[in-house]
DNA sequence: CGATAAACGAGACGGTACGTCTGGTCTTGTG
DNA sequence: CACAAGACCAGACGTACCGTCTCGTTTATCG
């Protein structure tokens, strides 16, 4: 009945954001070729000690991303909706732009032979961000800026899908001139009639 | 000066499918499982035939279903180019709904990791693809069923990124009823301001 | 911390005995064509677990072939030393007409690519039984039998090099006539003068 | 129809003396690393030229070193018989502490894998030098400086298989101490009871 | 003198083993 | 009894050579 050594959860989370490159230093591994033995060998820590907690090295990384991770986008609630959309979405891209795009990229990326690593994908990051765009557009219809008969999550997706293709496809920079175009097509399916 | 043998490409390409899952037969492993000596075993051939003819196993997968995919998803150049963009959407999705929407998705995924991958992805498969739906979207704006001021490519985003980011992240099936949602919105962006 | 397995270690010793045509069945390879991948095969055992514990294959072959080779040429303290000399080298080449002659002179063989198997040899093998015929020749020095102005080493060599000689490069064959001619010739320069 | 190409048959024996070490040059490999690919390429030969006319490598380094090797231990006609025998000696020895002696070992290292090889060693060096070495002791015997009543090969044995010993499992260096020693103490054996 | 057949370079090919690496499991001893 | 240490089996990696086999392309006689 010995407690889970918190300090070894730790060491491995510290680990796996170094050797991911997202901590001070750059080894700045792919989440492909990194492995538990690295990370058990840098956190030292046993392997066992590792497979008893997490299922496999996208789970690890996973943890490490989300627990390095802390309200790197948020949602100013003083602006309009569609202000605020606007500079959430300038926040994302500015983020996805950097080393937080290319961990994203690489879990979905694992997502495709793991439908646990997509699952713990959704749970864990995608589901509580999409939640607050979605909070945040319904506002955006009650404020009278968005359409009323809007499928939320289809109109979310027009704005952000694109992002995510250039995150994992290119054909571009995630630049604000993209998100500037993005926004003035996409904004146009999703004003009301009136308001433009 | 002694010749490639033909023979031993087409058995390697064959056996790649095969054990994808693209073939009569069905195993269908994962471009992450599937091993170059699996594929050389298949194809009663030596490990070194492959590695001398292709850098990794995805750039064998990707000659492999580039050359099983033949004009799965045509355009109908008789019907007025916003149709012709539905009908061609709706067999886009219809296709990736399948075996190779799986296989696509993870190509895209090893293409986070090797940015040779992801070039060989552009120019094997998707430029061309690209090309023809800008072309297509070209003729909408001639036809006057498209606004003249689209940034194509944005437009063509807004469309197509939302197929691949539920073909990549799932939030919902790939469906007719998703295609028709998604172009109601997107058009609406879309189209020139009197045909509204 | 996790004490070698013994049962692997075994497990590879009788494989490789076995593999080289010196256990009960017979196939009979030789070093060269032995394989470290035929021994981690038939010994149901990882290549890794060989390779942690052995540099190359012939420090596996050495180690199996001394640890079967037990005492198979003593030397019999009660005889004179001239008498008990001419009995060892006689059990030696019975000994070396067979497969552990083989088995010598291909471990001197690959010797000769390889200062460390060399010195293996000579430490697992050769050194030992020099130390006893050495010793014994010292014993037919004051016995009487043997001259006091030997250079043991050298007329050792004169008694045993011959023998490897036929070994390594044929030239006549190893038995019986060819000890009693050798012996004969070489006592004769051995003996103290008086004896003669 | 058409006739060898002396060209590519010189060319194959400087790459393979260069190559072992004996040309101009040291790169110094030995025949266990020597392969038919790297002489074929040093020498601008195709692999099938050198498979046409020698059976393996072994048979093609015994060709070189032989084509290298003239006369290098010459015996002296106008010495008596044991002088002259001592002289050659002393010369063989000489020899063999360098990359003669390397070369000849790692030859009858190949021989113990393959009958064909150790054959061609006695056909292609040994023979002839044990011939001319026997007659130089039959005239000896003639000279009444060795006994008559020897077995030419056995004394041959007792003074030159030592030198073999050295060269293949160490145990003191080959120079000319060694001899001194060595030839007393054959001698002893070889003269006439009177000589001494 | 032109046909023809062997020798040749080039190098692709099916094999096989290399020695390394990682995965995931299991064992042992320590705190 | 959780842990580190790390041995273990399994099996793929990418490389290196093997020896065989087309390929054209030279020669060098022979008809």
């Amino acid at each position: 009945m010995v407690a889970r050594s918190e300090e070894s959860r730790q060491a491995i989370i510290d680990a796996t954001l170094t050797l991911m490159g997202l901590g001070d230093e750059k080894p700045g591994t792919t989440v492909q070729r990194l492995t538990i033995e690295s990370i058990a060998k840098r956190a030292g820590v046993s392997k066992a000690t590792i497979y008893r907690w997490w299922p496999n090295k996208v789970a690890v990384v996973l943890d490490a991303f989300v627990s390095d991770y802390l309200g790197h986008t948020p949602i100013d609630p003083d602006l309009p909706a569609d202000e605020a959309l606007a500079a959430h979405v300038k926040s994302v891209v500015r983020q996805y732009a950097g080393d937080d795009g290319r961990i994203i990229a690489q879990i979905i990326a694992e997502g495709q032979y793991d439908k646990d690593v997509l699952d713990a994908f959704h749970e864990r990051f995608w589901d509580d961000r999409a939640r607050v765009v979605l909070a945040l557009m319904q506002r955006g219809v009650e404020e009278g800026v968005l359409r009323d008969d809007l499928d939320l999550n289809i109109a979310a997706s027009i704005i952000y899908a694109p992002i995510y293709q250039r995150l994992l496809l290119g054909g571009g920079p995630l630049d604000d001139a993209f998100v500037d175009d993005l926004l003035a097509l996409a904004f146009r399916s999703l004003r009301p009639p009136t308001s433009k």
